[in-house]
DNA sequence: AAAAAGTTAGTTCGATAGATAAACAAACTT
DNA sequence: AAGTTTGTTTATCTATCGAACTAACTTTTT
């Protein structure tokens, strides 16, 4: 008997509410929830005891009584279920098992180096299957595994191109879910990062951000009304190659003048190549900050000239999208100390005062490993929404 | 006996999915609502009764048999209400009354110089009340007013600022509001734009667009998953001061090498004059096209190198946003035919490939008032979603 | 200290709105 | 006359709501 619309939606929708105040506003009772959300205490005491049979929440002892009979607190069960999230970087592979509120339980780092594609998926399933295993047991286990990659990732999973890793047209889902069965999730490094940064970050209480990954390019991860934005394909986000000198130097994009030409990690090391200011063939990033912090002038230059770059680009889109938030993260940010500064001051010098107004600037906290844990949330989030469509058997 | 929340709410979205059905399927009959909604029959029955009554449809005579009975058509009665759409420029008012449909029923076009803000309100409302006893009669009448302004616009309909009007904080929402007494809309003239391109221009099938409103400056309407974008504030899509020569030279927004001194039509002008093509003063972009249009070389290169400069506005766009579709619109779309080749050619060469494979780049078709009709169907729907909203009394 | 009164939390139950399925009537075609 | 399709009617079901009710407290009164 398929009642084919809408009136086991309602129940969906609201039954959903109600997890997600109870997820939002932690410790809460039956009665605020049905103050909260607008629904009559009955439907809010079905709801919840079906939450509770599903093992999606539990019930904690009782609360504080406001003067009358003290009420039953209810907490999410975070731990019904883990996420797996992976940030694919360049030379390393970092990995976080979390809990469906996104707090690590278990994480894992390992470094490689000129590896060929088989011996990167070989260290991705090391990592994933240490996770695993490391996992407490719970009622739904894996609940999925997000992973963030560098390169242009579309809706389908697929990395089309990721230039750093030498890799192109890559199913890296599909090559994963065959493994462990569990849905997979295949992210652009920077929309995971702009997630995470909502979800965990600094841009927790902010719906219009633009997350901007300075590393060795540049990407960006747009969120919207809250929301992801991926574009027609999933391509958006690629600032790097924004033209920001019409008249200047070539791009391997084959274009001329792109952002990250003049902003990116790699810009700075070749800079630092270029005015000669060491000898040797290998250059660092960290390397660099330490020799700012020892106070070398030259150096500071140059991080300075970086942050002022990354600020034509950051100006371009606050007139674009008119965020309430910009974060800079990934490696860059690093750099914080020196490029800030400048960052801020030439915002504040050449963008128009309406955009001035509101816009908050932030540095990604590099403790937090906004990516891996952006995935991670896109999983649970995922396993929520389709654990709540499922109907009672 | 108020019943706050959701069991009413799933029958005003399943008429108002029935409504959208019956205007988009325009004369289609119960039983093939019935089939498309995957509503229940009786259920579209009742439905469609209720909104016979509310007189936003009809019953046209009997349609084609398909074997047996002969089904009842339905009709969306455009005609239950009008709109009226504005746009504002900088030297003409243009307004247009429509019908629910957003088929233009009357328009009129005033021109004006130099005058004072109120000289201009004054021409505004004798706009509007000439289209209000221009309509016909009908059980809604005029359901509301869009205005489409050449500046900056915040959420609450305050014009902030519309240098080519002389315009500062002009509550425009509210003076029209309080001598009309129906809802009005004022938006930004690019979203207007946007939105009119996407509803009855050539962006009709595509949800991820950008429109560029190429006029003395340059904004953008940006339309993502078939919704305009509006930014925090509302001032998204200032993209004509958006960086694109970093040593380029220097705009009255305070910053340097924006693109809008590059593309518009303020830059073909003041380039046109640098150059010296003509002695006179004052020249315009008609009589630059006829000159064009006659051969002369300097003109065509002019207009070539326009082109050019706003491709790579383009070009960072369509890296941002990853759009469907790029509708390039206002005045300089009038100079397509020199201008085309190039943006089409120049994107080619420097876009990266992924994002080209399905882009497409349109001109705006000029008859088609696309800013008015924008505003003008902003109004329509707004007026329908609320009407939905009412409980019978 | 005990009892009574007042509050708040959570459950139960009848009423109700609106959707569905299925039967039915109407109006056709074959 | 038989079969089809359209649209209406009716019985049934689901999920919410309002209100009554029980439970478990706190506060006030005696």
């Amino acid at each position: 008997m398929h009642v084919t619309w809408n009136q086991q939606l309602v129940k969906k929708e609201n039954k959903s509410l109600v997890l997600s105040l109870i997820i939002s506003h932690s410790p809460i009772s039956r009665a605020d929830i049905a103050q909260q959300s607008g629904l009559n205490k009955g439907t809010v005491s079905s709801l919840v005891s079906e939450l509770l049979e599903e093992q999606l929440i539990y019930e904690s002892g009782p609360g504080e009584s406001s003067g009358g009979r003290r009420p039953v607190m209810l907490l999410f069960n975070q731990g019904a279920g883990y996420s797996i999230g992976l940030d694919l970087g360049v030379n390393y592979i970092f990995g976080v098992l979390t809990d469906l509120q996104g707090n690590i339980v278990v994480q894992k780092n390992e470094k490689y180096k000129n590896s060929s594609f088989e011996e990167t998926l070989q260290l991705i399933q090391k990592v994933i299957s240490f996770l695993i295993s490391a996992a407490p047991s719970s009622p739904y286990g894996i609940v999925g595994i997000g992973i963030g990659a560098p390169g242009i990732v579309n809706k389908e999973g697929d990395i089309l191109l990721a230039p750093n890793l030498g890799w192109k047209n890559i199913s890296l889902k599909t090559e994963i879910e065959n493994v462990y069965n569990v849905p997979v999730i295949v992210e652009n490094e920077a929309n995971a990062g702009a997630y995470g940064e909502k979800k965990f970050g600094s841009g927790k209480h902010f719906d219009h951000l633009v997350y901007v990954s300075a590393g060795i390019g540049i990407g960006a991860g747009i969120i919207m009304n809250g929301e992801l934005y991926n574009g027609f394909n999933g391509y958006s986000g690629e600032v790097g190659h924004m033209t920001i000198d019409r008249n200047g130097i070539k791009c391997i994009c084959g274009n001329k003048g792109c952002w990250e030409l003049y902003a990116s990690e790699q810009a700075l090391l070749s800079k630092a190549q270029i005015v000669n200011i060491n000898n040797k063939t290998e250059l660092s990033l960290g390397e660099l900050m330490e020799r700012a912090r020892n106070g070398e002038q030259a150096v500071i230059t140059l991080l300075e000239e970086i942050g002022q770059n990354l600020a034509i680009g950051i100006i371009n889109i606050i007139h674009t999208f008119n965020p309430q938030q910009i974060i800079i993260g990934n490696r860059l940010a690093a750099a914080k100390q020196w490029i800030e500064p400048q960052v801020q001051s030439t915002i504040n010098n050449f963008t128009l005062p309406f955009h001035q107004t509101d816009i908050k600037i932030n540095f990604s906290d590099l403790t937090l490993p906004a990516s891996a844990l952006g995935v991670a949330a896109f999983s649970s989030e995922n396993f929520l929404k389709s654990r709540l469509q499922m109907n009672k058997e």
